[in-house]
DNA sequence: CACTTGACGAGCT
DNA sequence: TAGCTCGCCAAGT
């Protein structure tokens, strides 16, 4: 049993909320998801959260978020499946650790909530 | 308590 | 185009 959190959901957390959110097949990024949380200029702490995320029991499709530049910053934290494999299995394509079309399948939080 | 690190991003040179 | 600097903030040393 984790020790439940008193109130005020912290910026990790909603962060994962978010993160949740996004549709297979589709990608963001950090600065988005900081952005539709209001703190625009704290992409880093998303991707800090990111990592926090490797917890067993939290799920999350974080491999769905990538760099403003549809760049897989984050690969290097994956074993296996790749980061990669991942997306390429939602029908994402990466060429050189880089999303193809990305501004196709970028969804953006602020026009979906 | 002070300093460093980091899945980022925008702006400047 | 590429490289450097600064802002932002949690977590680790």
């Amino acid at each position: 049993m984790e020790m439940p959190e008193h109130d005020a959901p912290t910026f990790y957390e909603q962060v994962y909320e978010l993160v949740k959110l996004i549709p297979k097949g589709r990608i963001t990024t950090y600065g988005a998801i900081a952005k539709a949380l209001g703190a625009g200029k704290s992409s880093r702490l998303v991707g800090t959260a990111l990592i926090a995320a490797h917890r067993p029991n939290l799920q999350l499709p974080i491999h769905r978020v990538v760099n403003r530049n549809g760049l897989l910053t984050g690969k290097n934290h994956y074993s296996h499946p790749s980061m990669q494999e991942l997306l390429e299995a939602e029908g994402i394509k990466v060429i050189t650790d880089q999303v193809q079309h990305f501004k196709e399948v970028f969804w953006d939080p602020l026009k979906e909530i």
